[in-house]
DNA sequence: TAAATAATTTGATCTATATCAATATAAAAA
DNA sequence: TTTTTATATTGATATAGATCAAATTATTTA
C-alpha cells in the first residue's frame, strides 16, 4: 500500500464532512449524519491540464462534481468544428444520469479534483432520499436555463455583447462561490472562450482589445484581466 | 374478469386516467391507483393562437405539461430582439419548479390545452413520490442535452445545416408520439423559424427554397411540406 | 364577393465576422 | 541562458447572412 491509498483510506469516512466545496455543491442538503453513508457511493479522482475526463461517445456511467479546478465540456464534429458547451467550476456537477452515452466531452483545464459516483449507485441512493432527488432537479433545472441563456446568447448578441457577458459572467461565478470577483483569471485559452461563444481566435481577441482600450478593462496578463469599469460593461451586454 | 379489468373497476375515471398524451408525459411513472389523486393537484386550462401562457416576468407559479397543440417559449431582449428558445409539444413540460421568475415567455400556437401544476403543490406531492421526482430529473436532463445540442447548432451550424435539421427534428418529434413523420405540419411562421434558428426570415426563406429546388422537400403548402429525400436531408445537417 | 392585411418569397446591396497571413508575445524545452 | 513551440495579436481581404426594398401569395375582414 503506497501512502495515497493510505490517506484514502484513512480520510475515507470523513470526506464529505470535510469537503470545503459541499455548501455550494448538490449535496449540500444532506445533514449531517447521512455524510459518512454518502460519501461511500462516491471517490475521488484527480486530472492533470488537459486530460480527457470522458468521451462523448462513452457509456454514461458516471456522475461528477468539482471540489477543485475548472473542467470544459464541449461536443465535437465529424469535420472538426468543436463547440464548447460550458465551462464547469467547483461546485458545478457534470455527467449523466441516464444510462446512454454522454452528451458531451469533459477535459480538465489546469489540475482538476473530483468526486465521481456511479450513477447506479447515486441512482438506487435517490430512491431513500427525497430531498437529494429534489437537490438534482432544481439543480439541473438552474442548469437548463443557464442553456436557455447561452442560446439567446448565440442567437441574437453579437460580438461585443458575447464577450462581455462572457467577462460578467465569471466575475459572477467567482462571486458565487465566494471568491473575488475582480480581477478574474481566464483559466481558458482564447481559443477556447471563441470556440464557447461560436465566434473565431482573431474575433475574440480584437473584441478584448477593444475592451483595453476603451480602458473597461486592464490586461494584468493574458489569463488575468482586471474589470475597470463594471457598469460599461454591463451596458455592452444588455 | 382480468386483472386489467378489476384494476379499471376498482379506479375511479378521473382526468389522468383518461389523458391521451400520459404515455409521453413525465406523469406516465405513476400507477394507475395514484392517478386520481394526482388528477386532483392540477387543472386543465386552454389557450387560443397567439395567446400568451406567461410572461418572462412573472411570478415562477406553475408547472405546464402540453396535452394538445403547439406551445413556443421565447426570451425578448429590451431592444425588441427575440429568440426563440423551442417549440414544445403534446407530452412537453414548460414553466418552472423553483420559485422566482419565469427564464422565458411561453405563447400557444394555435389552440392550445394544457395541464397546470401549481409548484407547491406538485413539490409537496414529490415529497412522497420518489418515482415522479426522478422522473421528473430524468425529463429534465433530458431537455438540458436538447438546450446543448441546440447550443451547437448556433455556435456551429450554417444556415443550410440548421434548416435541415430543423426539418429533421421536427419528424422524429412527431415520430417520438406516435404520428407519422412525413409529410410535416410547420405550425409556427417562418419569422418563428428564423427567430428559433438564430437567422432572419429571408434567409430561411431562401433556405427552403434551395431545399425545394434541390427537390429534397416538396411545398404542399406554406405550412406543410414533404420530405423527399430523408438521407440527402440528413447528409446537410451532419 | 372584393378589399385589406399579413405572411412569404425574391432581388440588390451592405456589413459583421470569418478567413488568410504575418507578427508578436509567452511558455516550454534544450 | 537560447531555441523551439504554442498562444495571442494585428492586418488585409473575402463571404455568409443581414438589411433594405419590392413583389407575390395567403389569410382575414368587410
Amino acid at each position: 500500500m503506497n501512502s495515497a491509498q493510505l490517506v484514502t483510506q484513512i480520510t475515507q469516512k470523513n470526506r464529505c464532512s470535510e469537503c470545503k466545496i459541499r455548501p455550494h455543491s448538490f449535496c449540500r442538503c444532506l445533514p449531517e449524519d447521512k455524510l459518512k453513508q454518502f460519501s461511500e457511493i462516491s471517490n475521488d479522482k484527480v486530472f492533470q491540464d488537459k486530460q480527457n475526463i470522458f468521451l462523448q461517445q462513452d457509456s454514461a456511467l458516471n456522475l461528477y462534481n468539482i471540489t477543485e479546478g475548472n473542467v470544459k465540456i464541449y461536443q465535437l464534429m465529424d469535420d472538426g468544428r468543436i463547440q464548447i458547451i460550458g465551462f464547469l467550476y467547483p461546485g458545478d456537477f457534470f455527467g449523466s444520469y441516464k444510462n446512454g452515452k454522454y452528451n458531451y466531452s469533459a477535459d480538465a483545464i489546469g489540475n482538476v479534483k473530483v468526486c465521481v459516483f456511479e450513477q447506479d449507485k447515486l441512482d438506487e441512493y435517490l430512491e431513500s432520499n427525497v430531498a437529494l432527488a429534489k437537490e438534482l432537479l432544481h439543480q439541473t433545472s438552474h442548469e437548463l436555463t443557464l442553456a436557455e441563456d447561452k442560446i439567446s446568447v448565440l442567437g441574437k448578441l453579437d460580438a461585443t455583447e458575447r464577450l462581455s457577458k462572457f467577462i460578467l459572467n465569471l466575475s459572477e461565478q467567482r462571486k458565487r462561490i465566494g471568491w473575488q470577483n475582480n480581477p478574474i483569471s481566464l483559466p481558458m485559452t482564447r481559443q477556447d472562450i471563441a470556440d464557447y461563444l461560436g465566434l473565431t481566435v482573431e474575433t475574440v481577441s480584437r473584441e478584448i482589445t477593444k475592451l483595453k482600450t476603451s480602458n473597461i478593462i486592464r490586461i494584468i496578463s493574458s489569463k488575468q484581466i482586471f474589470i475597470n469599469d463594471m457598469s460599461k460593461l454591463n451596458e455592452l451586454c444588455k
